[in-house]
DNA sequence: TCGAATTCGGACTCTGTGTTCCGTTTGAAC
DNA sequence: GTTCAAACGGAACACAGAGTCCGAATTCGA
């Protein structure tokens, strides 16, 4: 996955990872207010060698968001002889499970600072594009409630307050929406 | 409302009105983001008056916050013969209409600065256990599925994602979230 | 009309946090 | 082992935004 042009120092390599993976920690626990200084020091590493890596806060939660919906990608696409509705279920359900353990996670889909780079902008696309895809199916089958929009699902699933809420919280939260997006019908 | 102790000087009472106004138009429409100088200016008047009038962007906040709670609190009292689950349905979209003229308003459940005051707190019980009282008649009557809790409502409700939905977006998600409390047995 | 208490305004201070800079250290090619 | 480009660390800087302060203006009772 590491596509820089020029290979990079054993050390340095070693620190970028380091890096990704304090920040990971840092965002999941303090969510958007996560300071860089406290990414360096988890990391084990000073400021400097941090934005040598990142030049800017905003590259950072980028390159965190990318990995986050790059894994929502992928599961859109799993297994596509399943019933589109099932797998809309399970896709919403990993959605709002992964909330928990990522208060920054919510502002994804609505994120301004990530928007502007090409490439998030790319992957949020491809997310909205497949779910898209998916909806119409589980619509289409009779499943989904006609009126449901990739907004609806994306609102729902990405709940700022999930990241506070038990794992009952989270459930229920999750069966009122998947009963809430099937089609009248359906139920 | 104004029930400070010593009575103000009109010029006084002229400008606390001013700036709650003012401080309603920013937090609406920049939410947590809005800064002091932007609300005085909006009031056309100097930080200094605004600092007197809420010694603290706590005490701003609060004060907001207080004033909607209460009109939710005053919502769910309302025609205490009705079906539970009909007034439930009526606060629930309610709730999220609001979320449309008010950024900030998502946070209110949460939100740590304005929890500290007694006055707040109590605010937040008081809508707190109405609600619970609602739910657990509409789960009585057979309306509500059984599961469900006001945390459960208020995650729903405040989802800071409404805020820059559309109108067909905050329809839809009304309905989702509310064919989604419904008991089984009651749809 | 006058005077004192109150309120106003906005320049200024203070603090927290993102970002830069540069002397020092380290990895790896020969 | 030597050399040098690359990487490191963290003190210092810059800037935004909350909160203070005090001389000027306003209100209002007498």
């Amino acid at each position: 996955m590491t596509t820089t042009t020029r290979v990079l120092r054993a050390d340095a390599a070693r620190n970028r990872q380091a890096l990704l993976e304090a920040a990971r920690t840092c965002f999941a626990r303090d969510g958007a207010a996560t300071q860089m200084d406290s990414v360096a020091a988890a990391a084990g590493v000073g400021v400097g060698t941090l934005y040598r890596h990142f030049p800017t806060k905003t590259d950072l939660v980028h390159a965190l968001f990318a990995e986050r919906l790059a894994r929502f990608v992928e599961l859109v696409e799993e297994a596509p002889e399943t019933r589109a509705w099932e797998r809309l279920a399970a896709v919403v359900a990993e959605m709002i499970r992964a909330q928990s353990c990522d208060r920054a996670l919510a502002d994804a889909p609505t994120c301004e600072v990530a928007a502007t780079r090409p490439e998030f902008a790319e992957l949020r696309a491809a997310l909205r594009s497949r779910l898209e895809a998916l909806i119409a199916r589980a619509i289409a089958d009779g499943d989904a409630r006609p009126e449901l929009r990739v907004d609806d699902v994306l609102n729902l699933c990405f709940n700022r307050h999930l990241a506070g809420a038990d794992e009952r919280g989270r459930r229920t939260y999750a069966a009122i929406a998947l009963d809430g997006m099937r089609a009248r019908d359906a139920r």
